[in-house]
DNA sequence: TTATCCTTGACATTTGTCTGACATCTTTCC
DNA sequence: GGAAAGATGTCAGACAAATGTCAAGGATAA
């Protein structure tokens, strides 16, 4: 996931809102200055930058038009309270939103969610490992490009797996984490479901990865290289 | 150009609003309750709806869900000052915006601009899944260049997983967002629908893309693109 | 009214999962 | 080296659960 890029010259409040964003589960990135902002910009092609209004040198009006020149990356302005002319211009130049400070925390947050919302509508979660393709939100698996058909048990079985790559765990934690706490039957069910995933994944190039069964302590899904 | 909805049962706020937007020249529509703004909408099918919170019968959250099951038109909502739970329920509900009470007429203004510029500028609101063509504003969906007749229910849960593509939903999460949060009839419902639809799709290449079953879990618009 | 739409409840079908048995492999110990 | 014990791989069938499907009957709107 793309940063978020905070310009912000005012040390406290730029780790305020780190700290708040990330919280979050955002990236965030730091920037004090606008020279500073436009250049960190190009290099990390954030998805949306926080950008303050007073700013030493030049201010957040025209970082705001020079972003505007080459993206249309969303950019939420921070003002000073009661400045209404400010929350004027920005919404004319081109700001997707501002937020006045003093603010809360659940505030800008939900503001950056919903302006994320807006301008992006979706974000494949997806997850790769070589060939290997794994769709966390469309619950699909692609290897070499081709759909994988899987059971609902194999594929939480393999989600579970490739969230912890080259992790060993045992049967009875599988179980627990795939299965479930309540789950009464026999460990020898996650065999099967490892077998039904070998096999399904059995034209995966074993140079990238595959599940290696770890004699007496349970399984793990290898990756190799990257 | 389409008029402005303004949905606002004090008078004399009504009337505020429909001066400052008259002299940015704006078209507007005037009603008083939630009941009329839901039938006037569907009349007039405004480019914007101002949304007043606080309503006799049906309050504006309601309002805005049943606008949002047949339209994404963009809706700012008019909030009380202070009342950040709901600036952060609206932002979530699917509001563009919100204004607080008291409000400067240019702020509404500009806000106004600001949302529309933001919904204009983005993709036209028809997508394409190969043969599959969806046109979220205009409710109509046309397979091979022709017309689909489809049942309003049937219609209403097509295009909610078109705009979600590739997305699960379970038969909970179709029911609140398609039938609406006060149903109170059993999930199997979506079952039926789903039937239709399929049937209706049946000339749909499975290659483009497919109404796919998650046992367990739930349905999807399963799109297969390149 | 007539026609359309929606839901209910029943039943059919498909799919997923587990059990138990047996085969195969590895390790250990003689 | 070889046999026994234990761990893992594999299979088929039975069962359970989720889903697909149908038809009848209200409800609603034209």
């Amino acid at each position: 996931m793309k940063p978020i890029l905070i310009v912000e010259d005012e040390y406290p409040i730029s780790q305020v809102l780190r700290a708040y964003l990330q919280k979050a589960k955002f990236d965030t990135e730091q920037v004090y200055t606008g020279e500073d902002a436009l250049a960190r910009f190009d290099e990390i092609k954030p998805s949306l930058v926080l950008l303050d209004i007073m700013l030493p040198g030049k201010n957040g009006w025209q970082i705001l038009k020079e972003i505007r020149k080459k993206s249309n990356c969303p950019v939420i302005m921070l003002t000073a309270l009661g400045e209404v002319n400010d929350r004027l211009t920005g919404l004319n130049e081109g700001a997707d939103d501002y937020i006045s400070k003093p603010f809360a925390g659940d505030e800008v947050v939900a503001r950056v969610k919903a302006v994320l919302r807006r301008t992006e509508a979706k974000q494949p979660s997806v997850q790769r490992f070589g060939q290997l393709e794994i769709d966390l939100d469309a619950h699909r698996v692609k290897l070499n490009e081709q759909n994988i058909e899987l059971r609902p048990r194999d594929l939480s079985l393999l989600l579970f797996l490739a969230e912890h790559p080259n992790k060993t765990f045992t049967r009875e934690q599988l179980i627990e984490h795939v299965w479930g706490f309540d789950y009464e039957g026999s460990d020898r069910a996650v065999d099967l479901s490892i077998k039904r995933l070998r096999k399904a994944l059995k034209d995966w190039p074993a140079s990238e990865g595959e599940i290696r069964t770890l004699r007496g302590l349970g399984y793990q899904l290898s990756v190799y290289e990257e």
